[in-house]
DNA sequence: CAGTGGTCTAGACCACCAA
DNA sequence: TGGTGGTCTAGACCACTGG
Protein backbone atom coordinates (compact mmCIF):
# COMPACT_ATOMS: atom_id res chain seq x y z
CA UNK A 1 0.00 0.00 0.00
CA UNK A 2 2.08 2.77 1.22
CA UNK A 3 5.33 3.27 -1.06
CA UNK A 4 8.67 2.86 2.03
CA UNK A 5 9.85 5.88 2.51
CA UNK A 6 13.74 5.49 1.07
CA UNK A 7 15.66 7.28 3.55
CA UNK A 8 18.98 6.99 3.38
CA UNK A 9 21.08 8.22 6.69
CA UNK A 10 24.27 10.06 5.91
CA UNK A 11 26.17 6.96 7.42
CA UNK A 12 24.81 4.78 5.08
CA UNK A 13 25.34 7.06 1.90
CA UNK A 14 29.18 7.79 2.94
CA UNK A 15 28.85 4.08 2.79
CA UNK A 16 27.26 3.35 -0.54
CA UNK A 17 29.36 6.21 -2.01
CA UNK A 18 32.88 4.34 -1.22
CA UNK A 19 31.29 1.03 -2.14
CA UNK A 20 30.46 2.40 -5.46
CA UNK A 21 33.91 4.19 -5.67
CA UNK A 22 35.89 -0.04 -4.77
CA UNK A 23 33.06 -1.56 -7.36
CA UNK A 24 33.84 0.91 -10.41
CA UNK A 25 37.09 0.25 -9.54
CA UNK A 26 38.31 4.08 -9.04
CA UNK A 27 39.40 3.13 -5.68
CA UNK A 28 42.25 0.79 -6.67
CA UNK A 29 43.36 -2.56 -4.31
CA UNK A 30 45.08 -1.55 -1.88
CA UNK A 31 44.29 2.24 -1.68
CA UNK A 32 44.24 4.47 1.14
CA UNK A 33 41.48 6.01 2.38
CA UNK A 34 41.11 9.77 3.15
CA UNK A 35 41.73 9.68 7.69
CA UNK A 36 38.48 9.94 9.80
CA UNK A 37 39.28 13.40 9.99
CA UNK A 38 39.60 14.56 6.43
CA UNK A 39 36.38 12.34 5.73
CA UNK A 40 34.59 14.55 8.02
CA UNK A 41 35.46 17.60 5.92
CA UNK A 42 34.49 15.91 2.93
CA UNK A 43 31.17 14.62 3.54
CA UNK A 44 30.74 17.47 6.36
CA UNK A 45 29.56 15.06 9.43
CA UNK A 46 31.09 14.01 12.69
CA UNK A 47 33.24 11.78 12.98
CA UNK A 48 31.49 9.26 14.59
CA UNK A 49 29.25 9.46 10.89
CA UNK A 50 32.56 8.89 9.41
CA UNK A 51 33.52 6.15 11.63
CA UNK A 52 29.89 4.16 11.65
CA UNK A 53 30.35 4.14 7.66
CA UNK A 54 33.93 2.83 7.89
CA UNK A 55 32.67 0.14 9.99
CA UNK A 56 29.95 -0.90 8.22
CA UNK A 57 32.81 -1.13 5.16
CA UNK A 58 35.02 -3.34 7.27
CA UNK A 59 32.62 -5.85 8.60
CA UNK A 60 31.36 -6.38 5.25
CA UNK A 61 35.05 -7.19 3.97
CA UNK A 62 35.88 -4.12 1.96
CA UNK A 63 38.39 -2.38 3.76
CA UNK A 64 40.40 -2.86 6.80
CA UNK A 65 41.62 -0.04 9.50
CA UNK A 66 44.92 -0.31 10.90
CA UNK A 67 45.49 1.78 14.03
CA UNK A 68 48.12 4.58 13.51
CA UNK A 69 48.23 4.00 9.69
CA UNK A 70 44.27 4.52 8.02
CA UNK A 71 42.17 2.77 6.51
CA UNK A 72 42.84 0.45 3.12
CA UNK A 73 40.51 -1.03 0.38
CA UNK A 74 40.96 -4.97 0.03
CA UNK A 75 41.97 -6.49 -3.05
CA UNK A 76 39.37 -8.97 -2.33
CA UNK A 77 37.54 -10.17 -5.40
CA UNK A 78 33.94 -8.55 -3.80
CA UNK A 79 32.31 -8.91 -7.38
CA UNK A 80 32.92 -12.94 -7.97
CA UNK A 81 29.44 -14.50 -6.39
CA UNK A 82 29.16 -13.65 -2.63
CA UNK A 83 26.17 -16.08 -1.97
CA UNK A 84 27.32 -15.39 1.86
CA UNK A 85 24.21 -13.53 3.24
CA UNK A 86 20.29 -13.30 2.31
CA UNK A 87 19.85 -13.12 -1.10
CA UNK A 88 17.09 -13.87 -3.10
CA UNK A 89 17.67 -16.23 -6.83
CA UNK A 90 16.46 -13.20 -9.36
CA UNK A 91 19.21 -10.65 -7.41
CA UNK A 92 22.14 -13.24 -7.53
CA UNK A 93 20.87 -14.02 -11.47
CA UNK A 94 20.62 -10.44 -12.22
CA UNK A 95 24.01 -9.88 -10.73
CA UNK A 96 25.96 -12.64 -12.29
CA UNK A 97 24.73 -11.61 -15.93
CA UNK A 98 24.17 -15.21 -16.98
CA UNK A 99 20.82 -16.77 -18.81
CA UNK A 100 18.24 -17.78 -15.96
CA UNK A 101 14.71 -18.62 -15.84
CA UNK A 102 12.47 -20.30 -12.90
CA UNK A 103 10.15 -23.06 -13.51
CA UNK A 104 7.04 -22.93 -10.88
CA UNK A 105 6.59 -26.70 -10.50
CA UNK A 106 4.28 -26.27 -7.47
CA UNK A 107 2.01 -23.81 -5.52
CA UNK A 108 -0.05 -25.33 -2.63
CA UNK A 109 -1.62 -24.90 0.21
CA UNK A 110 -0.77 -27.40 2.79
CA UNK A 111 -1.12 -28.46 6.65
CA UNK A 112 2.49 -29.00 8.04
CA UNK A 113 3.79 -32.32 8.80
CA UNK A 114 5.84 -33.08 11.59
CA UNK A 115 8.89 -32.26 10.18
CA UNK A 116 8.07 -29.06 9.13
CA UNK A 117 5.71 -28.12 11.90
CA UNK A 118 9.19 -28.20 14.15
CA UNK A 119 10.96 -26.54 11.20
CA UNK A 120 8.73 -23.28 11.34
CA UNK A 121 8.00 -23.54 15.03
CA UNK A 122 4.21 -24.36 14.60
CA UNK A 123 1.73 -26.71 15.41
CA UNK A 124 0.83 -29.92 13.74
CA UNK A 125 -1.48 -29.32 10.49
CA UNK A 126 -1.30 -25.38 10.36
CA UNK A 127 -1.88 -23.88 7.04
CA UNK A 128 1.83 -23.17 5.12
CA UNK A 129 2.38 -22.62 1.63
CA UNK A 130 4.45 -24.42 -0.08
CA UNK A 131 6.42 -23.64 -3.21
CA UNK A 132 8.69 -25.89 -5.34
CA UNK A 133 10.73 -24.06 -7.65
CA UNK A 134 13.73 -25.24 -10.19
CA UNK A 135 16.12 -23.05 -11.43
CA UNK A 136 17.63 -22.97 -14.85
CA UNK A 137 21.11 -21.28 -15.88
CA UNK A 138 22.59 -21.19 -19.16
CA UNK A 139 19.72 -24.15 -20.70
CA UNK A 140 20.58 -26.37 -17.27
CA UNK A 141 17.79 -27.39 -14.00
CA UNK A 142 20.36 -26.65 -11.86
CA UNK A 143 18.66 -26.02 -8.47
CA UNK A 144 15.82 -27.22 -6.43
CA UNK A 145 14.01 -24.64 -4.25
CA UNK A 146 11.49 -25.95 -1.82
CA UNK A 147 10.03 -23.01 0.30
CA UNK A 148 7.54 -23.08 2.84
CA UNK A 149 6.20 -20.26 4.36
CA UNK A 150 3.50 -19.48 7.09
CA UNK A 151 0.22 -19.01 5.55
CA UNK A 152 -0.76 -16.24 8.37
CA UNK A 153 1.77 -13.99 6.63
CA UNK A 154 0.87 -14.30 3.65
CA UNK A 155 -3.02 -14.48 2.00
CA UNK A 156 -1.88 -15.27 -1.43
CA UNK A 157 0.97 -16.33 -3.80
CA UNK A 158 0.80 -16.58 -7.54
CA UNK A 159 2.84 -18.24 -10.32
CA UNK A 160 3.67 -14.96 -11.31
CA UNK A 161 4.95 -13.86 -7.97
CA UNK A 162 6.99 -17.05 -7.28
CA UNK A 163 7.92 -16.83 -11.33
CA UNK A 164 9.73 -13.31 -10.39
CA UNK A 165 10.71 -13.08 -6.74
CA UNK A 166 8.87 -13.75 -3.84
CA UNK A 167 11.14 -11.96 -1.49
CA UNK A 168 10.35 -8.31 -3.93
CA UNK A 169 6.31 -9.04 -3.15
CA UNK A 170 7.35 -9.50 0.60
CA UNK A 171 9.26 -6.52 0.95
CA UNK A 172 7.90 -4.01 -1.44
CA UNK A 173 3.69 -4.98 -1.67
CA UNK A 174 3.44 -6.89 2.16
CA UNK A 175 5.32 -4.44 3.78
CA UNK A 176 7.39 -7.20 5.75
CA UNK A 177 11.19 -6.87 6.30
CA UNK A 178 13.15 -9.87 5.68
CA UNK A 179 15.86 -9.24 8.46
CA UNK A 180 18.18 -12.57 9.47
CA UNK A 181 18.25 -15.93 8.51
CA UNK A 182 20.31 -19.27 9.89
CA UNK A 183 21.52 -21.59 7.26
CA UNK A 184 23.26 -24.80 7.01
CA UNK A 185 24.94 -26.27 3.92
CA UNK A 186 25.72 -30.60 4.10
CA UNK A 187 25.69 -32.70 1.18
CA UNK A 188 23.88 -35.79 0.94
CA UNK A 189 22.36 -38.37 -1.72
CA UNK A 190 19.98 -37.15 -4.48
CA UNK A 191 16.44 -38.03 -3.81
CA UNK A 192 13.81 -39.65 -6.98
CA UNK A 193 12.75 -36.35 -7.06
CA UNK A 194 15.88 -34.47 -7.57
CA UNK A 195 16.65 -36.39 -9.93
CA UNK A 196 12.90 -35.98 -11.64
CA UNK A 197 13.40 -32.15 -11.63
CA UNK A 198 17.19 -31.46 -12.17
CA UNK A 199 19.76 -32.26 -14.90
CA UNK A 200 21.76 -34.31 -12.70
CA UNK A 201 24.10 -35.85 -15.21
CA UNK A 202 25.53 -38.77 -13.49
CA UNK A 203 26.40 -36.83 -9.98
CA UNK A 204 24.24 -38.82 -7.31
CA UNK A 205 24.86 -36.54 -4.69
CA UNK A 206 23.22 -32.94 -4.07
CA UNK A 207 24.34 -29.74 -2.08
CA UNK A 208 21.66 -29.07 0.18
CA UNK A 209 21.23 -25.32 2.27
CA UNK A 210 18.47 -25.32 4.47
CA UNK A 211 17.49 -21.76 5.88
CA UNK A 212 15.11 -20.41 8.36
CA UNK A 213 14.77 -16.79 7.78
CA UNK A 214 13.58 -13.85 9.76
CA UNK A 215 11.42 -11.08 10.07
CA UNK A 216 12.08 -7.68 11.60
CA UNK A 217 10.68 -8.51 14.75
CA UNK A 218 12.76 -11.90 14.81
CA UNK A 219 9.58 -13.82 13.99
CA UNK A 220 10.65 -16.92 11.84
CA UNK A 221 8.67 -16.96 9.21
CA UNK A 222 10.09 -19.05 6.05
CA UNK A 223 12.25 -22.49 6.48
CA UNK A 224 14.07 -23.15 2.26
CA UNK A 225 15.33 -26.27 1.16
CA UNK A 226 17.41 -25.34 -1.57
CA UNK A 227 19.17 -28.31 -3.73
CA UNK A 228 21.91 -27.85 -5.89
CA UNK A 229 23.93 -29.76 -8.07
CA UNK A 230 27.09 -30.40 -7.10
CA UNK A 231 29.57 -29.18 -9.59
CA UNK A 232 27.55 -25.67 -9.83
CA UNK A 233 27.73 -25.18 -6.25
CA UNK A 234 29.60 -22.74 -4.75
CA UNK A 235 29.55 -20.36 -2.17
CA UNK A 236 31.90 -17.36 -1.20
CA UNK A 237 32.47 -16.29 2.78
CA UNK A 238 34.25 -13.32 3.89
CA UNK A 239 35.11 -14.01 7.78
CA UNK A 240 36.57 -12.04 10.42
CA UNK A 241 38.73 -13.79 13.28
CA UNK A 242 36.51 -13.42 16.63
CA UNK A 243 38.86 -12.38 19.78
CA UNK B 1 58.27 -12.77 24.01
CA UNK B 2 55.86 -9.99 25.64
CA UNK B 3 52.82 -11.45 26.78
CA UNK B 4 49.81 -9.75 25.39
CA UNK B 5 48.25 -7.55 27.64
CA UNK B 6 44.53 -8.13 27.69
CA UNK B 7 42.50 -5.02 28.33
CA UNK B 8 39.06 -5.60 27.49
CA UNK B 9 37.11 -2.32 26.87
CA UNK B 10 33.86 -1.99 28.28
CA UNK B 11 32.02 -2.72 25.54
CA UNK B 12 33.42 -5.94 25.33
CA UNK B 13 33.13 -6.76 29.27
CA UNK B 14 29.53 -5.95 28.09
CA UNK B 15 29.13 -7.90 25.16
CA UNK B 16 31.21 -11.16 26.99
CA UNK B 17 28.90 -10.82 30.47
CA UNK B 18 25.54 -10.80 28.05
CA UNK B 19 27.04 -13.93 25.75
CA UNK B 20 27.73 -15.90 28.78
CA UNK B 21 24.30 -15.09 30.11
CA UNK B 22 22.39 -16.62 26.75
CA UNK B 23 25.24 -19.28 26.57
CA UNK B 24 24.79 -20.34 29.78
CA UNK B 25 21.01 -20.18 29.53
CA UNK B 26 20.58 -17.54 31.97
CA UNK B 27 19.24 -15.57 29.18
CA UNK B 28 16.50 -18.15 27.87
CA UNK B 29 15.26 -17.39 24.00
CA UNK B 30 13.02 -14.58 23.24
CA UNK B 31 13.65 -12.91 26.74
CA UNK B 32 13.91 -8.85 26.45
CA UNK B 33 16.90 -7.26 27.81
CA UNK B 34 17.03 -4.21 29.84
CA UNK B 35 16.62 -0.77 28.15
CA UNK B 36 19.84 1.21 26.85
CA UNK B 37 18.92 3.48 29.41
CA UNK B 38 18.39 0.81 32.04
CA UNK B 39 21.85 -0.47 31.01
CA UNK B 40 23.83 2.71 31.08
CA UNK B 41 22.83 2.25 35.26
CA UNK B 42 23.44 -0.99 35.32
CA UNK B 43 27.19 -0.98 33.87
CA UNK B 44 27.97 2.96 34.61
CA UNK B 45 28.70 3.71 31.08
CA UNK B 46 27.48 6.03 28.43
CA UNK B 47 24.70 4.67 25.66
CA UNK B 48 26.72 4.93 22.97
CA UNK B 49 29.46 2.26 24.67
CA UNK B 50 25.77 0.22 25.31
CA UNK B 51 25.08 0.28 21.84
CA UNK B 52 28.62 -0.76 21.16
CA UNK B 53 28.23 -3.70 22.70
CA UNK B 54 24.28 -4.45 21.93
CA UNK B 55 25.26 -3.94 18.16
CA UNK B 56 28.18 -6.72 18.34
CA UNK B 57 25.35 -9.06 20.10
CA UNK B 58 23.15 -8.23 17.19
CA UNK B 59 25.40 -8.87 14.50
CA UNK B 60 26.63 -12.03 15.82
CA UNK B 61 23.32 -13.29 15.86
CA UNK B 62 22.73 -13.02 19.78
CA UNK B 63 19.84 -10.66 19.80
CA UNK B 64 17.33 -8.90 17.96
CA UNK B 65 16.86 -5.30 18.39
CA UNK B 66 13.31 -3.75 17.24
CA UNK B 67 12.78 -0.06 17.41
CA UNK B 68 10.34 1.24 19.88
CA UNK B 69 10.35 -1.88 22.10
CA UNK B 70 13.85 -3.00 22.67
CA UNK B 71 16.25 -5.92 22.53
CA UNK B 72 15.21 -9.87 22.34
CA UNK B 73 17.51 -12.63 22.50
CA UNK B 74 17.22 -15.27 19.80
CA UNK B 75 16.21 -18.60 19.98
CA UNK B 76 18.99 -19.63 17.37
CA UNK B 77 20.60 -22.62 18.56
CA UNK B 78 24.06 -20.99 18.70
CA UNK B 79 26.08 -24.48 20.08
CA UNK B 80 25.30 -26.46 17.47
CA UNK B 81 28.85 -26.11 15.24
CA UNK B 82 29.34 -22.66 13.85
CA UNK B 83 32.09 -23.42 11.43
CA UNK B 84 31.06 -19.72 9.84
CA UNK B 85 34.31 -17.96 10.90
CA UNK B 86 38.04 -18.45 11.28
CA UNK B 87 38.12 -21.08 13.65
CA UNK B 88 41.17 -23.65 14.09
CA UNK B 89 40.60 -27.33 14.44
CA UNK B 90 41.53 -27.45 17.56
CA UNK B 91 39.42 -24.58 18.45
CA UNK B 92 36.47 -26.65 17.21
CA UNK B 93 37.19 -30.16 18.34
CA UNK B 94 37.58 -29.00 21.96
CA UNK B 95 33.98 -27.32 21.45
CA UNK B 96 32.25 -30.22 19.99
CA UNK B 97 33.68 -32.37 22.65
CA UNK B 98 34.30 -35.35 20.47
CA UNK B 99 37.33 -37.51 20.25
CA UNK B 100 39.88 -36.15 17.61
CA UNK B 101 43.29 -36.53 16.36
CA UNK B 102 45.69 -35.58 14.08
CA UNK B 103 47.80 -37.19 11.88
CA UNK B 104 50.90 -34.80 10.38
CA UNK B 105 51.52 -36.00 7.18
CA UNK B 106 54.04 -33.81 5.44
CA UNK B 107 56.08 -30.32 6.80
CA UNK B 108 58.28 -29.19 4.35
CA UNK B 109 59.59 -26.27 2.72
CA UNK B 110 58.88 -26.13 -1.20
CA UNK B 111 59.06 -23.52 -3.84
CA UNK B 112 55.52 -22.03 -4.64
CA UNK B 113 54.69 -23.27 -8.05
CA UNK B 114 52.85 -21.11 -10.11
CA UNK B 115 49.26 -21.80 -8.52
CA UNK B 116 50.53 -21.51 -5.27
CA UNK B 117 52.26 -18.39 -6.46
CA UNK B 118 48.72 -16.93 -7.50
CA UNK B 119 46.93 -18.24 -4.55
CA UNK B 120 49.63 -16.22 -2.17
CA UNK B 121 50.07 -13.28 -4.25
CA UNK B 122 53.80 -14.17 -4.09
CA UNK B 123 56.35 -14.93 -7.14
CA UNK B 124 57.07 -18.28 -8.57
CA UNK B 125 59.48 -20.14 -7.19
CA UNK B 126 59.56 -17.94 -3.35
CA UNK B 127 59.78 -20.38 -0.63
CA UNK B 128 56.42 -21.70 1.30
CA UNK B 129 55.37 -23.81 4.01
CA UNK B 130 53.88 -27.03 2.56
CA UNK B 131 51.73 -28.33 5.63
CA UNK B 132 49.57 -31.50 5.14
CA UNK B 133 47.77 -32.90 7.57
CA UNK B 134 44.55 -35.70 8.36
CA UNK B 135 42.23 -35.00 11.18
CA UNK B 136 40.58 -37.87 12.93
CA UNK B 137 37.42 -38.33 14.16
CA UNK B 138 35.83 -40.63 16.47
CA UNK B 139 38.49 -42.73 14.54
CA UNK B 140 37.58 -41.85 11.02
CA UNK B 141 39.68 -39.75 8.94
CA UNK B 142 37.46 -37.30 7.42
CA UNK B 143 38.88 -34.51 6.83
CA UNK B 144 42.71 -33.38 4.73
CA UNK B 145 43.75 -29.84 5.44
CA UNK B 146 46.63 -28.96 2.90
CA UNK B 147 48.22 -25.36 4.48
CA UNK B 148 50.58 -23.06 2.18
CA UNK B 149 52.45 -20.53 4.47
CA UNK B 150 55.02 -17.85 3.20
CA UNK B 151 57.81 -18.68 4.57
CA UNK B 152 58.85 -15.10 5.31
CA UNK B 153 56.16 -14.89 8.20
CA UNK B 154 57.60 -18.22 9.87
CA UNK B 155 60.88 -19.14 10.22
CA UNK B 156 60.45 -22.51 12.38
CA UNK B 157 57.72 -25.05 11.94
CA UNK B 158 57.34 -28.36 14.04
CA UNK B 159 55.73 -31.28 14.30
CA UNK B 160 54.60 -30.62 17.61
CA UNK B 161 52.92 -27.38 16.51
CA UNK B 162 51.35 -28.70 13.63
CA UNK B 163 49.62 -31.84 15.60
CA UNK B 164 48.81 -29.23 18.71
CA UNK B 165 47.07 -25.86 16.64
CA UNK B 166 49.50 -23.52 14.30
CA UNK B 167 47.08 -20.37 14.87
CA UNK B 168 47.69 -20.76 18.57
CA UNK B 169 51.34 -20.89 17.74
CA UNK B 170 51.42 -17.63 15.53
CA UNK B 171 49.03 -15.54 17.76
CA UNK B 172 50.88 -16.53 21.15
CA UNK B 173 54.39 -17.01 19.94
CA UNK B 174 55.09 -15.23 17.02
CA UNK B 175 52.81 -12.09 17.74
CA UNK B 176 51.32 -11.97 14.44
CA UNK B 177 47.71 -11.09 14.11
CA UNK B 178 44.70 -13.21 12.36
CA UNK B 179 42.41 -11.14 10.84
CA UNK B 180 40.21 -12.02 8.04
CA UNK B 181 39.43 -14.44 5.45
CA UNK B 182 38.16 -15.38 2.18
CA UNK B 183 36.74 -18.86 2.16
CA UNK B 184 35.07 -20.80 -1.21
CA UNK B 185 33.08 -23.86 -0.64
CA UNK B 186 32.56 -26.08 -3.80
CA UNK B 187 31.99 -29.65 -4.34
CA UNK B 188 34.71 -31.94 -6.54
CA UNK B 189 35.39 -35.23 -7.13
CA UNK B 190 37.68 -37.07 -5.09
CA UNK B 191 41.56 -37.26 -6.10
CA UNK B 192 43.48 -40.20 -5.49
CA UNK B 193 45.39 -38.30 -2.54
CA UNK B 194 41.45 -37.80 -1.14
CA UNK B 195 41.37 -41.65 -1.24
CA UNK B 196 44.46 -43.00 0.03
CA UNK B 197 44.62 -40.27 2.74
CA UNK B 198 41.15 -40.83 3.64
CA UNK B 199 38.56 -42.38 4.77
CA UNK B 200 36.04 -41.76 1.92
CA UNK B 201 33.60 -44.68 1.62
CA UNK B 202 32.55 -45.39 -1.26
CA UNK B 203 32.02 -41.69 -1.86
CA UNK B 204 33.79 -40.24 -4.83
CA UNK B 205 33.28 -36.53 -4.00
CA UNK B 206 34.35 -34.79 -1.70
CA UNK B 207 33.64 -30.66 -0.07
CA UNK B 208 36.14 -28.29 -0.59
CA UNK B 209 36.76 -25.54 1.57
CA UNK B 210 39.64 -23.21 0.21
CA UNK B 211 40.60 -20.37 2.46
CA UNK B 212 42.64 -17.12 2.25
CA UNK B 213 43.62 -15.61 5.54
CA UNK B 214 45.26 -12.22 6.25
CA UNK B 215 46.72 -10.76 8.82
CA UNK B 216 45.66 -7.52 10.85
CA UNK B 217 47.69 -5.41 8.31
CA UNK B 218 46.16 -6.86 5.29
CA UNK B 219 48.97 -8.77 4.27
CA UNK B 220 48.07 -12.52 2.86
CA UNK B 221 49.89 -15.39 4.61
CA UNK B 222 48.35 -18.33 4.49
CA UNK B 223 46.46 -20.05 1.62
CA UNK B 224 44.66 -23.39 2.85
CA UNK B 225 42.50 -26.24 1.09
CA UNK B 226 40.54 -28.46 3.60
CA UNK B 227 38.65 -31.52 1.93
CA UNK B 228 36.05 -33.08 4.07
CA UNK B 229 34.22 -36.16 3.57
CA UNK B 230 30.81 -34.79 2.36
CA UNK B 231 28.38 -37.11 4.56
CA UNK B 232 30.57 -35.85 7.57
CA UNK B 233 29.95 -32.12 5.94
CA UNK B 234 28.12 -28.85 8.09
CA UNK B 235 28.72 -25.36 7.47
CA UNK B 236 26.33 -23.14 9.96
CA UNK B 237 26.33 -19.58 8.75
CA UNK B 238 23.95 -16.78 10.40
CA UNK B 239 23.52 -14.33 7.85
CA UNK B 240 21.67 -10.55 7.70
CA UNK B 241 19.83 -9.18 4.75
CA UNK B 242 21.71 -6.56 3.36
CA UNK B 243 19.00 -3.44 2.87
C1' DC C 1 1.64 9.90 26.09
C1' DA C 2 6.22 7.98 27.91
C1' DG C 3 9.61 4.67 26.52
C1' DT C 4 12.30 2.51 23.03
C1' DG C 5 16.00 2.20 19.66
C1' DG C 6 18.31 5.06 15.43
C1' DT C 7 21.05 8.84 14.16
C1' DC C 8 24.10 12.71 14.76
C1' DT C 9 27.11 15.94 17.06
C1' DA C 10 31.37 17.87 19.66
C1' DG C 11 34.79 16.98 22.50
C1' DA C 12 38.09 14.20 25.09
C1' DC C 13 41.92 10.87 26.03
C1' DC C 14 44.42 6.86 24.57
C1' DA C 15 47.67 3.57 21.86
C1' DC C 16 49.86 2.92 17.76
C1' DC C 17 52.65 4.31 13.69
C1' DA C 18 55.95 6.78 10.86
C1' DA C 19 59.29 10.15 10.22
C1' DT D 1 56.46 14.48 17.20
C1' DG D 2 51.97 14.78 14.64
C1' DG D 3 48.64 11.94 12.55
C1' DT D 4 45.98 7.80 12.78
C1' DG D 5 42.34 4.88 14.45
C1' DG D 6 39.98 3.02 19.21
C1' DT D 7 37.26 4.13 23.04
C1' DC D 8 34.22 6.84 25.88
C1' DT D 9 31.24 10.59 27.24
C1' DA D 10 26.98 13.83 27.38
C1' DG D 11 23.56 15.68 25.04
C1' DA D 12 20.25 16.23 21.27
C1' DC D 13 16.45 15.13 18.01
C1' DC D 14 13.96 11.67 15.50
C1' DA D 15 10.63 7.59 14.39
C1' DC D 16 8.54 3.90 16.10
C1' DT D 17 5.90 1.06 19.59
C1' DG D 18 2.65 0.50 23.32
C1' DG D 19 -1.01 1.66 26.43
Amino acid sequence: MTSVMEMDSKYLMIYNDIVGKIEKGKLGANSKLPSENEMMDIYGVSRDTVRKALNLLESNGYIQKIKGKGSFTLDINRIDFPVSGITSFKELAKRMGKEWKTHVEKIEIIPADEYLAEQLKIEDGREIWEVIRVREINRRKIILDKDYFIKDFIPSLTKEICQDSIYDYLENNLGLQISFAKKEITVQRATEEDRRLLDLKNYDMVVVVKSHTYLDDARLFQYTESRHRPDKFRFVDFARRQR
